[in-house]
DNA sequence: CGAGATTAGTTACAATTGCAACTATTATAC
DNA sequence: GTATAATAGTTGCAATTGTAACTAATCTCG
């Protein structure tokens, strides 16, 4: 007798993670392009440099967990439109120093509240004791995957 | 004074799903491709249609929160590769009425053992009541990001 | 019946993304 | 010091993906 095979895809964990992270990304990402002229990868940029300035690029990949070839586009657009500044680092020309503007940090102050009041939102279904214990389950299935799979580049 | 934004990417919950996500999707797309010649849109519509055969597109795309290009695409390569055959329902000529081959459910029967071991690897490191807390979580938190955003078109 | 609206599914095109190759600079080893 | 390897970041190209427009079939309702 061939095992019965038990899969529904609505019970498949990666499969529900898939479905929500592409939900909550889709919107987020739809509210900042329209309000802040922002790409997800921008925004990430811009959130790690507003927290801690001075990084190199390396350093904002290490970070974000974004792909090399994304930050340097984000960067780039970044610096396009004037919300970010590079410098090389003295000791290492290769090193940039990336750094907001003022313009940056204005966007920055913008764009955060609606983030943190999206988040809120969501979240708002769950009791304290809920949100506690997803927290736990992802850090818990974060290194879980790191270990199993290292798969990507960065 | 300006109001200290107090936004840590790292502990962003849109943030850390999509870090998560992306990890478990590209090692368990990986997998599927090397292993079995299969994209993730394919194996979700061979999965639907394993555990309910004869479903239109259409039904196929309700039940996998895909789009139905891409459904489409899955379905068209797929029948390419012999996996799936699709005759036309007699009573509405639009629709089509899919379903596994020989092969397909050859195929299925293939990753499905392996898309559960992976799941159970990642699933490991939590106790019986973290895995109970995170289903509900998820199962909550797909409600409320479907209640807040609508925004994907399906 | 028949005009217009609706639904199933496909196609065309543009934007995003990822990978690999590349340049420039610094580090290492002899 | 020079050759080789390693690192920072960019660019080009190909594959994936999303949006919108399209075809074909069915439905609605006067």
């Amino acid at each position: 007798m061939p095992k019965p095979v038990l899969l529904q895809l609505e019970n498949f964990l990666p499969y529900r993670l898939s479905v929500l992270t592409n939900l909550v990304s889709s919107a987020i990402a739809g509210a900042y392009r329209e309000r802040f002229g922002l790409s997800i990868p921008e925004w990430r940029v811009l959130a790690v440099l507003a927290s801690s300035p001075d990084l190199s690029a390396a350093e904002v990949v290490q970070r974000t967990a974004m792909d090399k070839v994304a930050v340097s586009r984000a960067v780039r657009s970044l610096l396009n439109e004037g919300r970010l500044e590079r410098r090389m680092a003295r000791t290492d020309r290769r090193r940039s120093v990336l750094r907001l503007t003022a313009a940056g940090r204005h966007v920055h102050a913008g764009v955060a509240p609606f983030a943190l009041a999206y988040e809120r939102s969501l979240l708002q279904p769950l009791s304290r004791g809920e949100r506690i214990a997803l927290d736990r389950a992802l850090h818990i299935l974060l290194g879980r995957a790191t270990e199993i799979g290292p798969l990507r580049k960065r």
